[in-house]
DNA sequence: GTCTCGATGTATCGACTCGATATATCTGCA
DNA sequence: TGCAGATATATCGAGTCGATACATCGAGAC
């Protein structure tokens, strides 16, 4: 899902591995974030497929916004780099576009409905891309997520009842603080949906 | 970490690879479910580090419950499968003790004060278990904890500031609801600590 | 009776992710 | 000047997941 995310934020943005990086941590939440070995396979996946492309970027931002007094400096340090590193440009920026074959893969993603029913990650990033969804798929993806919340609480419930005697009290209150967040994401979710059919009431 | 989940219930009682995985699930909350793709190489490290051993057990529960009517089909069947997997034995259930090293590389594994600052199962685990700890190492991971979700929230805060006007309505629930998970989090961990200092007091 | 279905049970495979690590550049500041 | 810390790309080994395979067992359909 990862490819998800990345193709959503480079959608309103050509972005660089790094920036990427702290866009994701800090648009979905700390729960998405992810390392750069993760990321970096991924944009060469994308790249490989075609949904991506590199805007050959210069070594650094600074020389491109200064390029009177940076460029030389920077030049320089680019030949010497080059050399070092046996011809392969290794520093510098690599800046990543979405292609048109991107933009349709995107779409697809965000669509498929067999999403992993029980990915918390995958449902949040989702929802943070609702907007690209036509009105009657963002109302089926909250009320399959619904569906899917209430059999977690249903299933954590009888463990609760079963395990009561087992467990101690601290595995208890973990149980138990588990279950309170399941029941808080189910309320927020129902005010998601109530909200989304106002919307298309407006509409009518 | 799941190593350290395995062991925690093993202490309790001797088990089964399918049954661990059960417990696993709703003793510590369906964010810590494992697969079996996980779970059986675990078992298989542990085995191998001496901290768990297999206690050789026959082809089913029932054959060792009624021996009487069921050990001869249960034979006959053990018989055709030994031969059908050239030797080995493949059906019928493992079920694990913990040894005295298990015992040993538990305490450790618990008490490890490096855990991963930002895992959230980790901490989970390491809370169901506290039964285990002394109570200033209890008293320790839960302000660990505390200063941790703390400094979550802070950067939450100032990513949905400065993502104020970029976010569409969408994107922006979503941080929202994540950050309001996180002070629910901050606040029963905070109820936790006051329970801990009064129990303290008590044995004064 | 037997036949099929779903639960029980162990196991492996490929794809993906993480945390650690390496390497180099750029920026600010003492 | 030099050097610490942020910026930036990249790889590696270990661990995890979801899918899949294979076998047994109990229950209910016919």
């Amino acid at each position: 899902m990862l490819e998800l995310a990345i193709l959503g934020l480079l959608k309103e943005q050509e972005l660089h591995g790094y920036e990427l990086k702290k866009r994701l941590g800090d648009t979905f939440g700390p729960m998405s974030r992810v390392s750069f070995g993760s990321l970096y396979p991924a944009l060469r996946r994308l790249e490989k497929a075609g949904a991506v492309e590199v805007i050959e970027a210069g070594p650094s931002a600074a020389a491109l916004s200064i390029p009177t007094t940076g460029s030389l400096s920077g030049e320089r340090a680019a030949y010497r780099a080059r050399r070092a590193s046996g011809g392969r440009d290794t520093r510098g920026r690599k800046v990543y576009r979405i292609t048109a074959d991107g933009q349709a893969l995107f779409e697809k993603l965000l669509a498929a409905e067999d999403a992993s029913p029980e990915d918390d990650r995958s449902f949040q990033l989702r929802l943070a891309f609702a907007r690209h969804l036509a009105a009657d798929q963002r109302l089926g993806l909250l009320e399959r997520r619904r569906a899917q919340l209430i059999e977690r609480l249903a299933r954590a419930r009888t463990a609760v009842r079963s395990g009561r005697e087992r467990l101690d009290s601290y595995a208890r209150a973990v149980a138990e603080h588990s279950t309170e967040a399941t029941e808080h994401d189910i309320s927020w979710i129902e005010r998601l949906i109530a909200a989304e059919r106002s919307d298309r009431e407006e509409v009518d």
